[in-house]
DNA sequence: CTCCAAATGCAAGATTGTTTGCATTAGCAT
DNA sequence: ATGCTAATGCAAACAATCTTGCATTTGGAG
């Protein structure tokens, strides 16, 4: 098998604990509480002994990450309303349903605390992926000829998705009461006036 | 003294542990990540028995958010330059320079993981507080006449800072590539054009 | 099938975090 | 000054987290 390391195991009981251990922690995760999360728990619900979980995730951290990352990389769905303005708000009312959860929440808290090496290139490349794969409804949008060519697509989403992430990690403020649709109106009209460009 | 509790201790003594266990929570937080940030360590560097600081905050969490709160709430100056973008511009960019240090950084994501009933009071009170002067810049824009009298300060603010703090806690996208100058535009044209009014 | 090594299970221990009861110190009121 | 009591210091017990060495299992290669 080419592109596979020497001495990997790969599939059976690897991949089951794997899956296994990523399902409970994000159960954990979904009840208990940032502070509360421990591997000793996580170990418990998925069968495992908590040792394995010690040695292949090093600390509870990276396995939130882990088990968050495998989980919304495949949660949000790519709206084509026809509009970007209607894809906007269809893809933040998505995100927010996503981000409301308990299990959202705590996972985003104890996967924010990590800064090492290994963490950041994961964090990168899994929001490289998610910003290119959004970045289509722009991408559309300026095949249409709605907005400028040179729109800096991942500007206009950071800018979209921002204050939700601000009202759940740093304010407070319930996400029921954000704005979706005037928030999709003012990002759409800020690309469309040519104030969201590359390098400007 | 009318309006202090019965059997308080507010100056001498009490005001001094305070005084330095906060700033020794600081001094934690800036040279050793979240993780590291223990009560044992604060304890030893403010001169203070761990145990008194077991008492009075209970978590590393409440302790970490009760110290940046006490820092950052005395620390961004408000501009008045004559123009709402210009303001804005300025505003973001102390705020950034606030962010950027390891401090912040490791402070909000401590801070992050409360969410009893307490916390979030003292959270909604100091961003209800924050917002309230911050919204001073706005304020003054629309007895310039530069923007609608009905525009809502804090939307507009929630907007202009959201973007800082995804990168510092989400996709860890460097601070350092922000547009400081473009976000203000940005909000600012928002603004004018009536984008961003209360109840809308 | 057989062998090898990686991954896991297991137990024990080290470390760190947290709580509790009691003695002592030091504001504040009288 | 003097007494009262909250706040702190202290030690010891407790609990949770994390590590380590070794036996066992299991997937994959020959």
């Amino acid at each position: 098998m080419a592109g596979v390391v020497k001495g990997s195991r790969t599939g059976g009981r690897s991949a089951k604990v794997r899956t296994a251990v990523l399902e409970a922690a994000r159960a954990a995760m979904a009840e208990d509480g940032p502070r509360a999360f421990s591997l000793a728990d996580v170990a418990t619900r998925a069968g495992v002994h908590h040792t394995s979980i010690y040695r292949r995730w090093k600390t509870r951290e990276a396995l939130a990450l882990d088990a968050w990352l495998d989980l919304s990389g495949r949660a949000l769905p790519l709206p084509d309303t026809g509009s970007l303005e209607g894809d906007f708000a269809l893809f933040l009312d998505a995100l927010r349903a996503l981000l409301v959860t308990p299990l959202a929440r705590n996972a985003l808290v104890l996967a924010s605390g990590l800064d090492d090496e290994a963490s950041r290139g994961v964090r990168s490349a899994f929001w490289s992926e998610r910003f290119s794969a959004a970045g289509e409804m722009v991408e559309t949008a300026r095949r249409r000829g709605e907005i400028p060519q040179d729109t800096d697509a991942e500007q206009a989403l950071e800018w979209l998705i921002a204050p939700l992430y601000l009202r759940l990690l740093v304010t407070g403020k319930p996400l029921e009461g954000f704005d979706v649709k005037a928030a999709a109106q003012r990002v759409t009209s800020a690309c469309r006036t040519g104030l969201v460009m590359q390098q400007a």
